[in-house]
Formats: C-alpha cells, sequence, structure tokens
DNA sequence: AGTTTGACCTACG
DNA sequence: TCGTAGGCCAAAC
C-alpha cells in the first residue's frame, strides 16, 4: 500500500500532480518527479512544463518553481510573469527573487505533513 | 535503435 | 552568494 502511483505516463502523473498545487502554494520539479515515482528525474518534469507553454492547458504551470525557491522562466523570455503570478496568490519573494519553499512548498496527501505554522 | 535535448538538482570552489 | 561541472532520466528527432 501507499506505493508510488504507476498508471499513465510521465508526464500525465506531472501533469495530474501540477493541476492539485492549491493557489498561493508551489512545488518544485524534483517533488514532482519523486511523487511522479521518479525520483531523480526533474528535468524531465520541467520538459513536460515546457510543452504547457505550446498551448493553455489550464494547469497552473506558474506554480512550479525550482530548489532554489526561485522561477525557471525567466530564461525563456516570459520575464517576471511567473513570479508576478504568484506573488499576486500571495507567495512572498525576497529581494534576490527567491521564496522560502519551507513556507510556500506544497506536499499533496496530507496537510498535516508539513503545516505552514502560522503565515503571521 | 541511438543520439540529443532540457522551465533541473546537487556538489564544489 | 555566484558561477561552473557533472549527473540524472523521460521524451523528441
Amino acid at each position: 500500500m501507499s506505493s508510488p502511483p504507476t498508471e499513465g505516463t510521465f508526464r500525465e502523473r506531472v501533469l495530474a500532480l501540477v493541476a492539485r498545487i492549491p493557489p498561493g502554494r508551489v512545488m518544485t520539479y524534483g517533488q514532482l518527479a519523486l511523487l511522479a515515482g521518479q525520483p531523480g528525474a526533474a528535468r524531465q518534469a520541467g520538459y513536460v512544463m515546457n510543452a504547457l507553454m505550446d498551448g493553455d492547458s489550464g494547469l497552473p504551470w506558474q506554480r512550479v518553481i525550482n530548489a532554489q525557491g526561485r522561477v525557471s522562466t525567466h530564461k525563456l523570455g516570459f520575464g517576471d510573469l511567473q513570479e508576478g503570478l504568484l506573488r499576486a496568490e500571495g507567495v512572498e519573494f525576497g529581494a534576490s527573487g527567491r521564496c522560502d519553499l519551507a513556507r510556500w512548498q506544497w506536499w499533496p496527501g496530507g496537510e498535516a505533513h508539513s503545516p505552514p505554522t502560522r503565515l503571521r
């Protein structure tokens, strides 16, 4: 029991996870790969996300960032769009464009795992 | 089938 | 803190 999902392709599993990210929360590429049953396949999670830009998938792609707590879309010519969207949802970024993952990263399943304690 | 690509990650200096 | 180097593995060509 409690086995990792093994249904569908890696891409399907990643997209399913992205669709479940609540507003104002974020997940990392490595985290998506881990929960998709492929630890270490963080780059592929990013590859899947890049495919979303091809068309409107309706998924909250903006809530996926890297393990450093920063957005990775600024290199693609999207400017600060992703960071702006996340800020609009309440995610706070520091002066160096970084956010505290310990506070904003979301883990599916049970909220009893990593509670944000208090939002102050 | 083999090669190349990447919205990455971790380690090191 | 920033830049560089190597590793990682699914999907595209």
